[in-house]
DNA sequence: CTGAAAGCGCTTACAG
DNA sequence: CTGAAAGCGCTTACAG
């Protein structure tokens, strides 16, 4: 049961190795019965080609590579598992690097994953997608890429994101809704600009409902837990403290619910607590989040599939804007105005 | 900015391509000026070996493959970057594969990432771990492995664990030690082996204090959230329902204290609820969970250890058993016996 | 529509 | 201690 090699194949069916190649490439000019019989033996065979062989002769190692810097993990595995689901259908296979360094090294890693890897193309997720210096060298390498980014005028490569800041305007326009005056809102990690999109988004729905935007009630956050456990015990130990509070992700919203539990404030009797991305998080604590459905999963396919077709046609990579959804469930419910 | 060969390195330093090899493979038999030399250049030239040339033309790739089935997000993660980071500290590189398919189809798709990147060794993550059918594949194909599994003796192939059944022996004692006489148990996937060694360390804690062990205490669950919540519901509504209850993941711990929320059971006032794994989530739900710490990153780690060192010595792949440890935090406190 | 030759960037096996 | 030749398993560029 050794390993099988094109010649194997060109054997087995009679023909020579350009043959064989020229099947598994789907390559024109081949007679019907050939390539019916070169599929045959390769099948008969359990053959497949070596990734190396290949990438060492062509042009292309049917490698995508996905990388990432220090998203959570829910988040990660969607994109990961959007990304390879995508890849499968196509024979092709998923790297996944976790990049490390800033600046000139993280350069240098992502190269030397390009130099080392081969890889035929790039899903760069965020906030990498927002690195400039780091876009600029993959032009260089004329590496086709695709990010997973918030929308950004900044850089005209191709992209997949969402709408963040009509995200994060809608869910206000909800709270609002419900009767919230005072409503507190915890920024994002500041390397994101996702971060600053659903800020925007918070801002834009007050003044819009004639609320005015008190910056006394926004706290910047990390996208992390403790930082949403934090800025919620400032955010609540106000004179007068917020009748709900919008977390920018899920994890810090957690954290809001651990402070209101901790200050023995019921959710959402007396607070109402939002977050953003429903992730696996959102579902488990209690009460349960209501939260913007971030399809990361989707994401990362769609991204993938961009930048497989951009493979193929050589195209211009376009561009493609995912619908989000406002998830209502249990921690948030009408003000409790006195 | 092309990418460079060793043809480049070894024209700048004025030897051989065979003198650059001997160099960037710790081969003997160079003259240390000649390897400076060489080493000079290739840092000057930020040149990094082609991993499909190397893998073609030798016998290595360079490349680890991790493999996996169906972990929660965050043990996953855990994994990937245990084993990144001892990649990168020798220059090999990780490749993160989701099986797919199962009995045959599992073991050709696992085959076929072999075939196809020509993976030096493989990491074997829970419960692949546990195929026999599959590790006799890996066997044939003389491939090294090292699997991340609970301890497991039907197979001599070397493993990396942590002690399963003592850590919920541990576990159930101290519930016992805090007066808990009714103390119900969700059971793990049938698939993993752990489930069953957690549920022997419970039932030996229970029959060495003289408990007894009541099966009606005892419900099925699959490592999932929602299955902790429906055997939780079903545990709590029992005529005398359990003062504890120990969950064998922190997903399912996550699903009791739901449970407990909707019946109004206050934890841990009158009910104390344990997990296992001590995951993010342990840490993000209220209470926070008691809980064992599986030492995820550090089994990853230390299994890619063993696998680099077995692909150097060629040697007989060890074992090793790591530490576990008992997590108090607030979802636990003294039985309120009545 | 099909094939024989050359070569991708390395390592292996051998020679000096 | 160092190097020239052959070859890994494919694809490219060319010929028929």
């Amino acid at each position: 049961m050794s390993r099988k090699t094109i010649h194997d194949v060109a054997r087995a069916a009679g023909v020579a190795i350009k043959t064989v190649s020229r099947v598994l490439n789907d390559e024109p000019n081949v007679r019907p019965e050939t390539r019916a019989r070169v599929l045959a033996a390769a099948e008969q065979l359990h053959y497949l080609p070596s990734l190396s062989a290949r990438s060492l002769a062509g042009r292309r190692s049917y490698l995508i590579g996905l990388i990432y810097e220090n998203p959570s993990a829910n988040y990660l595995v969607d994109l990961q598992h959007g990304a390879m689901a995508r890849c499968r259908k196509e024979k092709f296979r998923l790297f996944v690097h976790q990049c490390s360094g800033q600046g000139d090294d993280l350069i240098r890693d992502v190269m030397g994953l390009i130099d080392q890897t081969h890889v035929d193309g790039l899903i760069v997720s965020s906030p990498l997608s927002e690195s400039l210096p780091l876009l600029a060298a993959l032009g260089q390498r004329a590496l086709p890429f695709v990010r997973i980014a918030p929308g950004d005028l900044q850089h005209s490569s191709p992209y997949v994101d969402m709408d963040d800041a009509g995200a994060a305007r809608e869910m206000t326009e909800y709270l609002i809704s419900e009767g919230h005056r005072r409503i507190g809102f915890i920024v994002g990690h500041p390397n994101h600009l996702a971060s600053s999109l659903r800020l925007r988004g918070f801002r834009t729905a007050l003044e819009q409902r004639g609320l005015g935007f008190d910056p006394g009630f926004v706290k910047q956050g990390y996208f992390v837990f403790e930082s949403g456990l934090q800025a919620a015990r400032e955010l609540l130990s106000l004179p007068e403290p917020p009748t709900a509070i919008f977390a920018s992700n899920d994890d810090m919203a957690a954290g809001v619910l651990l402070a209101a539990h901790e200050l023995a404030i019921p959710v959402p009797q007396r607070l109402s607590v939002a977050g953003f991305d429903d992730t696996y998080i959102s579902r488990i604590v209690w009460p349960r989040l209501t939260t913007v459905h971030q399809p990361s999963y989707d994401l990362a396919f769609c991204a993938t599939d961009l930048l497989l077709q951009s493979l193929k046609d050589g195209g211009t990579g376009r561009t493609a804007r995912l619908p989000y959804q406002l998830i209502r469930r249990e921690s948030t419910g009408p003000a409790n105005l006195e």
